[in-house]
DNA sequence: GCCTCCAAGTGTTACGTATAACGTCGCTTC
DNA sequence: GAAGCGACGTTATACGTAACACTTGGAGGC
């Protein structure tokens, strides 16, 4: 019968059960084994239990200098996208006893600022998909363990990086284009500075040139589906000849230009065709269905986890992109033949 | 120069600026008005940031005895609605000096378990949006701050409840279907066992009673597109008279239900009326655009947290339901008159 | 000249935990 | 019969911080 107002310390289950408190961290740390006796430690179990004691983390974290504990940085959770980097980091992170906290970056997809201001757990490392420079520097001021998810390797101060081909997804829809006989694409760009939105530029218009005749044009948004839609009507009623492709940076974009293309009166894919990247729930649900790319989020958060847990092990992470998987559904055909 | 090998404490701030421990916790505590001069705080400053100093928060919380950090459990990140509420309450929680932790509980919208065994920074409060009578029951024995979202007030164990006003949007969602006409309904319901699914096929049926003549038939869905789709189809190809609209638990099983009727050769809404709830980015991506229900998610996640900070500062929280808006879009219309 | 008061600090403690180091007792072994 | 040893614990300590209680040196009042 402690004080029932606070909450009750390993202190109080030790005088319940007749033993030292040094007693009750070894039962409940399950490190008794040689040390107390089975009897005793059941003793101990049943007190823990009959007062309902729940050890004290932040003692606890004090106590051993680490909180097992990392931190998920996300640029926007408007997206299952996210979702699933955070299920596969999490299931990694349970199976060797870390929790994983979510920081949404409240900017979007976008540079995070300090994510400790808000997500104040005591960390033990973090995961960040983009981040401030300034920030990245804290972090690394800080020494505190950390991995980057889909950033430029060269700018990341040598902190470790774990990417998705990105940059091989972009090459196999550009290929799936250039077979069906397309020339002239538009590309929906995210209006976000962000690397992982550079590399798709970059190996669009790599792989672009080495077919002759062809040309890209570029439109830039904001990832929305009501900024796509008119980021896309813009473009295409400008003068000049029309595209016969949009390959949009992400799906959302591709949804926006959907609409865009309805209200233009376009047919998708018989006048214009229409690519993604992401393969989201999204990507099915308009029609016709998106070609896209799918990109393993669950995947993609295990190799994170993997890497950071690597990190904090002091062994070298495992290097090498992720695989990424074109899927050809409806929204992409040969062009029209010129009338 | 302190140890380089380990982050550097207060007392190696204190001892760079020659003062006392006691001195560096007041002057970075911002208490030091009247008890430290201003050119010894200013030293102590400019040490800490030489140093590089960040406090050890497992330290000050095991001091403080509270961490100003809650739990957002939310039963799932695969639409935007709960990035919304994590939004408006990171927003109210960070005017009050809180941060917001998240815990996307795993099972997808349905009960969650042991938040903690996860999600293990220490706690002064959770705010729930679903969740099983375990866990809940844990909490509450705990002691442990709780505010539920969109749960029964009846079932909550008195724990503060925080609800929109679900109820009112599927009666103006079924008078705007009564109102065009419309008798036989489809009610495409989430196959999830959680009050606020309860909640929209009960007012339903009393909304629909009011009205003679009418008949409402239920299919059943795990919340995703494809699921929806399926559901839908089974449900329209079994004898009898077909439905004339369909209601839709949440926009998603909308979506999927779109896409059911695409392949059935109904058109929307000239054969067949759609509603959906939640108003996604989805429903306005889908075409023709949905008629929904607008939450407003981040007002949502607002409330849950000033509810939580009354329950921590022992006040009584507001109560009241937050009122939700129907959003007339092209998916509804009056039935096809028999042919 | 003594008392009071205030500014400007310092010394010490406690938060709850995990663990290293240390006892004690009974039994075996040589 | 002394030494050794395993089983079963306990005592003491440190983690880094915030805050209470205390000290000191001078200024000011009377």
């Amino acid at each position: 019968m402690a004080r029932s107002s606070t909450r009750p310390t390993s202190r109080d289950v030790a005088q319940a059960a007749g033993v030292s408190q040094a007693a009750v961290s070894l039962v409940l740390g399950d490190k008794w084994r040689g040390r107390v006796s089975e009897t005793t430690a059941q003793r101990v179990r049943e007190a823990a239990r009959d007062l309902g004691y729940r050890p004290n983390l932040a003692a606890r974290n004090l106590r051993l200098g680490h909180t097992r504990t990392v931190l998920l940085v996300v640029p926007a959770l408007t997206t299952e996208f996210f979702a699933g980097v955070y299920t596969g980091a999490a299931r990694v992170a349970a199976e060797h006893g870390f929790g994983v906290v979510l920081y949404p970056s409240p900017e979007g997809i976008g540079p995070a600022r300090d994510p400790f201001a808000s997500a104040q757990a005591a960390l033990d490392g973090v995961i960040a998909s983009s981040m401030a420079a300034d920030a990245l520097t804290a972090i690394r001021g800080d020494q505190l363990p950390l991995v980057m998810l889909d950033s430029d390797p060269a700018g990341s101060l040598g902190a470790a990086t774990v990417n998705l081909d990105i940059a091989d997804g972009v090459r196999q829809v550009t290929t799936h284009l250039l077979d069906l006989g397309h020339r002239r694409i538009l590309h929906l760009a995210a209006d976000v500075p962000s690397w992982t939105f550079e590399v798709r530029a970059k190996e669009l218009a790599a792989r672009m040139a080495t077919t002759p005749g062809t040309d890209i044009r570029t439109a830039r948004a904001p990832i929305s589906i009501d900024g796509a839609q008119a980021a896309t009507e813009a473009a295409l009623t400008t003068p000049g000849p029309r595209p016969t492709a949009v390959v949009c940076d992400d799906d959302k974009l591709a949804a926006g230009a959907y609409k865009a293309l309805r209200r233009l009166g376009l047919r998708i894919p018989d006048d214009i065709s229409v690519t993604g990247l992401d393969d989201l729930a999204l990507a099915t649900a308009i029609d016709p269905e998106l070609t896209t790319v799918r990109l393993d989020a669950e995947l993609f958060g295990e190799h994170g986890m993997r890497a950071l847990l690597a990190v904090l092990e002091g062994r070298e992470p495992d290097s090498g992109d992720i695989p990424v998987e074109l899927v050809v559904r409806g929204s992409t055909a040969p062009p029209p033949t010129p009338a």
